[in-house]
DNA sequence: ATGAAAGCGCTAACAA
DNA sequence: TTGTTAGCGCTTTCAT
């Protein structure tokens, strides 16, 4: 009952709001219209309403007359028109494995901070994860014109970015990328990251430390674990293929070879999870098998969250500057968007952050 | 040292991956470049393109000759041409408070996937929260011709809305609505969900309940308040109008709120907070007062999210279902789209769902 | 079975 | 100081 009585319908909506003009307000002003209605030629209209006025000496009157009707008539140049005559459409296409992944989240949040800044639209795809997904993105941005196009790429393969790489539109690419692509990048330094991670449990005295994994091949997940092995290296220990495992940055993923790697392997001290969605997953598991933090294991994620700190066992964990990711990407497009002919800048790495909390136990 | 090594430039990328006639994949490949190549008629290209070739009796082997010709052009429409002569982009405009807050992006994710099964593309607009930016986003869009709006208003303001409806461009409202305005709605049903929170507390002897509100006047604060407000006339209790405090959403306010709370009432014993973020800062402002919950104090929580299980005390929270608002939200609009004349449907409210944790003790 | 032409709304070179 | 014209890439009548 209550459902049905929220939303009541008005025969007709107020009127007051509307400007004098109300009916013309209702389908599109178009140039010719005010035109039209003033006895002058669009050309006069269009230079009047893009500032032009002065370049070409238009009187007075006119651009008075014109930019008065134009405000009453509640004018908006058609995007479409405009984008098509000027082969610019002031639109940035943005490629996301997942929005509701709050790291994702958060880059997307700066991107579309920056563009509006810029005068930019964006347009959004969600890939979920998916390369097909992604390449059809690519297509779909790609027939609508961006003028640019910032990419998370699920970063399986990159044949389809390669294509992207010919017809030089300015792209970059975020968190994850390829080494061969000569494209522009920005991302977190995950090889210092996972390495400052480790280290930390080393000198902690741990030394069976599980490595669970996302995506194998991504560049994040390399990164993330040659830091993991070159501390063992730097630390003169040896390290136990074994205890690298999973192959997903996914809560399942975490879940799963949290739980396989207890049965087979009782011995684990600590365990270093690559993303937050794994640690989520792990932290089910280890709910389940009732191991306590950090009295039975300790554990390190990579991204940082608001909860956190709040956790049964505050979490310690590698905290990527997302927002400046996301920055940094747009600063990097808007520079290839703002001068075309320019090489990519190259790659840049993000610092990230070790933030000690309670979920290693020193042994 | 790291930073400039990884991104390797080369002089001509690899050339495999290109169409015979790479060339011409470079720049876009257009109906008439494709009907000159074959000498007929842009005509009889675009036909055979838009799959309308039997209609017109065109023959086999044009129709064949085109459709090769056009694969390997790698021939994509201009979206921007056909969107200014269809007058139809199949473009929607979502427009969002915050992305970066798991609420929303998970709308946010469903009315991408959702958009993209039936051939849309979807402009992201991120309002901040502010409703000037709310209507330059409104304006924007507008000016795209997008085909439809998905919209989670600030919920401040509705004057910009009220246009709007004058121009039968399809709309949903998600989330946050106003009651006099003809529009289709989707949200969670939240006066029964505050009710059932608030009874529950009550149901555990408790009866000095601080609620801890978001932005008064929208509609989900407004609906929760008469939840809280019901339940405690419903069970013939007394309510404290000081123990009613806040007035934003966020994370900030919850904190402050509390302190402020914790200051004036020793009494209080439990807290009804209407969003994550408000109970992140609440979180943190019991935690700074060495409060344990819910030992010294109860929590209930408006919105679940993942880690809600995992910390200190597992929360007791108010689940809104926002991946069915996502996909509910996209149903209307298409409805609308497809049936432009057709009347709104009203709104759609959506059950909560109580999640009960360990944050409220039983007096 | 195919083509010519107009036009969506805008901008810009050229004219006057 | 302003207008005329052409054209961006596409669809769609109207012809033939």
């Amino acid at each position: 009952m209550q459902k049905n009585k929220r939303l009541r319908r008005k025969k007709s909506p107020p009127i007051s709001v509307i400007p004098a003009n109300g009916e013309l307000s209702r389908s599109h002003t178009t140039l010719k219209r005010i035109a039209n209605q003033l006895d002058v030629s669009v050309s006069t209209v269009s230079r009047v309403l893009s500032g032009q006025a002065r370049r070409h000496r238009i009187s007075p009157q006119t651009e008075a007359a014109v930019s008065n009707l134009a405000r009453q008539f509640n004018f908006v140049p058609n995007q479409l028109a405009r984008g098509l005559r000027l082969k610019k459409t002031l639109t940035i296409g943005l490629v996301i494995p997942d929005i509701s992944n709050p790291f994702f989240a958060g880059i997307a949040h700066q991107v579309a901070l920056g563009a509006r800044q810029h005068g930019y639209s964006i347009l959004l795809c969600d890939s979920q994860e998916d390369v097909e997904l992604e390449i059809q993105s690519l297509g779909l941005l790609r027939h609508r014109h961006v003028d640019g196009l910032v990419i998370c790429p699920v970063g399986t393969s990159a044949k389809h970015l390669v294509d992207l790489v010919q017809v030089h539109l300015p792209i970059v690419l975020v968190d994850r990328y390829f080494p061969d692509l000569p494209l522009s990048y920005v991302g977190a330094d995950n090889l210092a990251g996972a390495a400052e991670a480790t280290n930390y449990l080393i000198a902690n005295g741990h030394r069976r430390i599980a490595c669970l994994q996302g995506i194998r091949g991504s560049s994040p997940n390399e990164f993330r674990l040659r830091g993991y092995r070159e501390a063992f290296a730097k630390n003169q220990l040896p390290e136990d293929p074994a205890l690298i495992v999973g192959d997903s940055f996914g809560e399942q993923s975490g879940y799963i070879e949290t739980k396989l790697l207890l049965r087979a392997r009782k011995d684990v001290t600590a365990i270093l999870a690559f993303s937050n969605l794994i640690a989520l997953g792990a932290l089910r598991a280890l709910a389940e098998e009732k191991l306590r933090i950090p009295d039975d294991i300790s554990i390190i994620a990579f991204d940082d969250q608001p909860y956190a700190a709040h956790l049964a066992t505050p979490m310690t964990t590698v905290a990527q500057p997302f927002s400046e990711m996301g920055e940094v990407a747009v600063k990097l497009l808007f520079d290839q968007i703002q001068s075309p002919q320019q090489e990519p800048k190259g790659g840049i790495l993000l610092p990230t952050r070790l933030i000690v909390r309670r979920s290693v136990k020193k042994l």
